[in-house]
DNA sequence: CTCACATGTTAAG
DNA sequence: TTAACCTGTGAGC
């Protein structure tokens, strides 16, 4: 479940059950050794997220960068006695007092200096569950970009930390096509945008899931049976194709985006320029 | 059981 | 545009 909401959360249980704490930090599957022996035994001083990258902090400049890309995860356990051996690949493991924390399936991990953390927040949007986010570094690329509003959400050098759900239920929530423009967005249009991102995905962070239905659209409030959307929170669009609307009942719709699947509802997200996806 | 697909990104062609 | 990375889940047999 990798979007940005997931990297904040993990950096948090990371902080919560590591930082100022010895720890051992090792690569049972052998990729990370090198590196992990590099700070294998120091304190962990503390973890951060940007987007979808993290970061954990280690005394002499040195940051472990992990990216969990499409399906990597890094599970945290806190409040155990023993720690079991490790099932499957797991590339990073750090264990502490009472805890500890194995990573799999990553895209990315790797020992970088705090140049190196830089970098990588250098070339990123602003983070909308970040407080220092400046959101006008986001319109200005924006409302200059003739490329779809849909594509302009998930570039990590646009906005930092949307993935594919949040961009579907943004755009559902704004009533605006996937493939309209980004220059035609009006300003106050993206500072709602922004307003929403930073809530839902402040919401996320606290839930571990994505959930944007407002109260009004819930099953009980249209007078529809229960659901329960598959991956665990409830949406309007994503992943809902050939399904009714919860809003006007219309059949979900799908298409393909630079190789990302789009979601949106043919009749609550109608543009001028889309009436050849409708 | 096997297969396709996925909340992501990079590099090759 | 496609494959590759590498793991979990759900659908279908």
């Amino acid at each position: 479940m990798p979007e940005g909401h997931t990297l904040h959360r993990l950096a948090g249980e990371l902080s919560a059950a590591f930082a100022g704490r010895v720890v051992r930090v090792g690569s049972p599957q052998g990729r990370f050794a090198d590196s992990a022996a590099l700070v294998d035994g120091s304190v962990l001083e503390g973890a951060e997220a940007w987007g979808k990258h993290l970061f954990v902090g280690f005394p002499g400049d040195r940051f472990v960068h992990v990216h969990l890309g499409l399906y990597g995860t890094f599970d945290v356990r806190t409040g155990v006695d023993e720690v079991p051996e490790p099932v499957g690949q797991v590339r990073l493991r750090i264990v502490g007092p009472g805890a500890y924390a194995d990573l799999r399936g990553a895209t990315t991990c790797e020992l970088v200096t705090g140049a190196g953390r830089d970098a990588v927040v250098a070339r990123s949007g602003p983070d909308p569950i970040r407080p220092d986010a400046d959101p006008a570094l986001a319109w200005e690329r924006i409302r200059r970009s003739r490329a779809p509003i849909g594509g302009l959400l998930m570039d990590q050098a646009v906005l930092a930390g949307v993935g594919n759900v949040y961009r579907a239920e943004l755009l559902f929530r704004h009533r605006l096509h996937p493939l309209r423009p980004g220059n035609t967005l009006r300003a106050g249009q993206f500072a709602a945008m922004w307003g929403d991102l930073v809530a839902l995905m402040a919401a996320g962070v606290r839930t571990g899931r994505i959930d944007t239905v407002r109260p009004e659209h819930t099953p009980e409030a249209m007078g529809r049976p229960p659901r329960v959307d598959d991956h665990g929170g409830e949406v309007y669009v994503y992943r809902r194709t050939g399904q009714p609307c919860h809003v006007c009942g219309a059949t979900i719709r799908t298409g393909v985006l630079q190789g990302r699947n789009l979601f949106w509802c043919p009749q609550c997200q109608r543009t001028f320029r889309s009436r050849a996806l409708q």
